[in-house]
DNA sequence: TGAGTCATGTAACCTGTTACATGATTTG
DNA sequence: CAAATCATGTAACAGGTTACATGACTCA
């Protein structure tokens, strides 16, 4: 989620509780935060020196603002560039969606390509798993079991060809 | 993951290692779980009644093997007819879609149900959602941004479209 | 016999959730 | 003035990951 919190925080530097209402109004699709798991992110960010506090007003409510460090901005961008090791391949791949604008333009289709590289690996995995399902005999008994988890497999497969499918060609492109 | 583990347990009795097995053979497309998590999951049911032990192999390699109990049965039921009210609609969704089969046949469109009204107030969100920012106004500078984070939008969409329009029409029934 | 698999268990660590406490500011 | 919102912080709890320790069995 650090990562999550350096994009929305180099759109503009916020407060915490700003940073609760971006997610709320947009990470939320991909990503959901408590206001505990952010407090303990941002900290560790703080801790790490990716961020900084930019100011604390002062005789108003405290409001703390945090910018990102240019150490931030660096880790930022190669994560955005990184292979997607988050443990669902859709979570990461709308993350660096979500904040592709902030990369520039001749560099985009790289992230793009770490997208589709992903999604193309873990449904390879599927039609793995499904040519060895597709093998195995089932006991009579099983038969309206194997059915539906053959479904849950189909699903899966279908699922994932239509996210590289609109990674591929539902994208705006200039 | 304690209700995935009933199920799977409802399929067969089986030890801890098989659980394993079964989560990387099928379950892991909606469900991850480590040694670790089945194992604190899995005495959490012993404690609650839910699984018991069904024998040890003695002499051998102390193999327990697990079975479901009455009130495992039950809570198991119970949670496939309940409200998808994991995080992700599509985990909750694709949890039941698996386990389907052991549902009674008359009983199946009800689990469907919920899961498509689930889907659907997903859906409803993201579409509350666009219809905001379709409004709102986006400085100069951060078109591009704009740009990227409403297609992150329209993925969702499309993508909770495509799940809510499979569980209506792809799946198999008699 | 040695490698791989079967099979159990322990524990530290990380991160997300929930619930609460505190108080300032804004707004009807 | 009261309620809602802004804004911070603490801490217990839950569940997943990783790494390790131990030992039996199987098979080439």
């Amino acid at each position: 989620m650090s990562h999550v919190i350096l994009g929305l925080l180099l759109l503009w530097p916020m407060s915490r509780y700003d940073l609760i209402r971006a997610f709320e109004a947009g990470v939320s699709l991909f990503y959901s935060a408590s206001s505990g798991s952010l407090k303990r992110a941002l900290d560790g960010l703080l801790e790490r020196g990716l961020v900084e506090v930019e100011s604390v007003e002062q005789g108003s409510r405290g409001r703390k603002v945090y910018r990102v460090t240019d150490a931030g901005r660096s880790a930022f961008h190669a994560w955005m560039r990184s292979e997607l090791t988050e443990s669902s391949a859709e979570t990461g791949a709308l993350a660096r969606l979500y904040f592709l604008g902030l990369v520039e333009p001749a560099d985009r289709e790289a992230v793009i390509a770490r997208i589709t590289e992903r999604l193309g690996d873990d449904l390879a995995r599927l039609e793995a798993l499904q040519a060895e399902v597709q093998q195995a005999s089932v006991p009579t008994e099983l038969a309206d079991v194997a059915t539906y988890q053959r479904a849950t497999l189909a699903y899966g497969l279908a699922s994932h060809r239509f996210a590289l499918d609109w990674f591929r060609t539902g994208l705006p492109r200039d």
